[in-house]
DNA sequence: TTGAAAGCGCTAACAT
DNA sequence: ATGTTAGCGCTTTCAA
């Protein structure tokens, strides 16, 4: 299947006598070009159905009118969320979407903005597990605004940032929990050196130290955000001699990994032990128990992270950077 | 944040004293360079910070080496998947990849296919929502490839396709259903218009024929694929005076709704009604109750269109159309 | 209002 | 082994 040729708009300028330039202008609408051959063009054009070469457009604009998006892992419906609205955002605005899946690897990761610069993507909207300050940097001295979404970098305020308000979400739903009577609340936690996981573990203990509650050492567990360590740290918190009546999860999937291991051990939720989460945003609304969560308003991250992109990249002088933080969703469920 | 000025090929020859084609030749490996110059040569470009510009490469190549994907909805777990595993083998090969999200709207599937003309991605991996024949036969005429998944042309034989059994499927799943007992049985299809809609339908049809079942025309509805089309078919059934007593549901969303609709009659799943259904895949493994299923192998259908499209790219002449058809997963559960 | 021509950054003949 | 040069298809000065 060889590539057949394709009309270029030298071959609309000869069939038309006229300039390239001028199909150019008419075409882009930029430009005087008269209403008579301007028609005579665009007839042309639709006729030959011509298909501008946007590659070329893109070098000799130097500006390839597209958004980069790197996220861990695309099959998390919170990232799919993401990405559908920073599509969606994007699309309206002219973008189009390059997208890389890091698998929660950080080579890959490198890997994905190496070719995301390559690419000469017009902004990024990147979801990073960490660690690329080099690659980062690179992005920042050639110009190529990035807008952190999720787990963003430490030094604060130096970046464009959308995300939720963890600490206080978390602080929220632990409030709630001890609002509820609980007072004996555990936490699995993400990773703490992730911005994400480490917030909902501080707005955890402001909600313990503003009621006056002690935080158990054993009822806290540092999970990697996976099914697989909810289902551990879980199964440790059940396996101490003392457990608590409640606890924390910080997210999706350590969540369900967590609720596994409880049924596993036959006990019941919430009779013997109460659960609530983060993002166990439920399309199916079948879950059972259904999981009192606070759910981060993905698809506006991701809309969101699109406009403060795009309002980057057309921003004349420095802007100071923009940390939209968006609230979250509180979903109650009969998980406590 | 304006464009800092990037190094380019230029820069770099006339830092080393060599020509730009030199610098090309040892960048890409191509070509004879001495192995002292190749060595001068990578060694500048490491300390330079060197990023090639990709798009000028493609516009020279020919060849942007990108593979677009259209899924109607890239929040549907399925869809995130296929595109997970395109992704994933494509990177291995050096292909990168354009993401558009059509919202099962033809005209958005259109114009999405229109960007990836321009953008002049090297494939196209596409789950349509039918009726862009004219598009179709343009990639045609640019020699740009297609795969197909999920639903497919009706003109079969003539194109690339990577897709599930969706026919076997549904006769195995119904089959299966009979022989647990089940004899009056109904199914809420998909849209018959389309290829996975109209197979699986086939399928229940063949299950009950060898069985020697009738079809009940008022226990067979046809749905979008969406939830709330499953609410309203369910409810229209179990409305009726002589229900069925097992239903087969083509898609996962109709599936939640139609269970939803069960429940919301107070009737319990599989005591008053069972269901089985298509790629209600249940990660959480939390759905109540754990509905029996026929999975796609998602992910492997995202590497093989990937696989198909790339190895139709570099097929020299006429290669025949592929049709590739992968195993279902099936998956019991407590629904029937 | 239109055209001529330069050039975006790169690769690939072709020449040396 | 290296350099020269001609484009890839488009936009955009600049001139007419």
């Amino acid at each position: 299947m060889g590539r057949t040729k394709t009309v270029k708009l030298k071959d609309l300028a000869m069939d038309l006598g006229v300039s390239v330039s001028t199909v150019s202008r008419a075409i882009s609408n930029s430009g005087r070009v008269s209403r008579e051959t301007r028609e005579r063009i665009l007839c042309a054009v639709r006729e030959a159905n011509y298909t501008p070469n946007d590659v070329a457009r893109s070098l000799r604009k130097q500006n390839a009118m597209s958004i980069g998006i790197i996220v861990t892992d695309i099959t998390n419906s919170f990232f799919a969320s993401v990405i559908k609205g920073a599509q969606s955002y994007g699309r309206d605005k002219g973008y189009s979407i390059l997208l890389s899946n890091s698998d929660e690897n950080e080579l890959f990761e490198a890997e994905a903005m190496q070719l995301m610069l390559e690419k000469q993507v017009s902004g990024l909207i990147l979801a990073s597990v960490g660690n690329n300050a080099g690659k980062i940097r690179q992005f920042r001295s050639v110009g190529i605004p990035i807008v952190f979404i999720d787990n963003i970098p430490s030094s604060q305020g130096q970046y464009d940032t959308v995300t939720t308000d963890n600490r206080n979400a978390a602080r929220l739903l632990a409030g709630m929990m001890i609002r509820k009577g609980y007072r004996n609340i555990g936490m699995i936690t993400g990773p703490l050196n992730q911005s994400s996981g480490r917030q909902r573990y501080e707005g955890f203990l402001a909600a313990m130290t503003e009621h006056g509650l002690p935080v158990r050492p054993e009822w806290v567990r540092e999970g990697d955000f996976k099914m697989e360590s909810g289902i551990r740290c879980m199964e440790d918190i059940l396996g101490l001699s003392e457990c608590p009546r409640a606890v924390l999860i910080s997210n999706n999937y350590m969540a369900y990994g967590a609720v596994r291991a409880v049924k596993a051990e036959g006990k019941t939720i919430p009779k013997d032990i109460a659960v609530a989460a983060f993002d166990t945003d439920d399309v199916t609304a079948l879950v059972s128990p259904a999981i009192a969560t606070m759910n981060q308003a993905a698809e506006e991250i991701g809309e969101k992270a699109a406009e403060v992109l795009i309002s980057r990249m057309s921003a004349a002088g420095m802007k100071p950077a923009v940390n939209l933080i968006l609230e979250p969703v509180f979903r109650d469920g009969d998980s406590w």
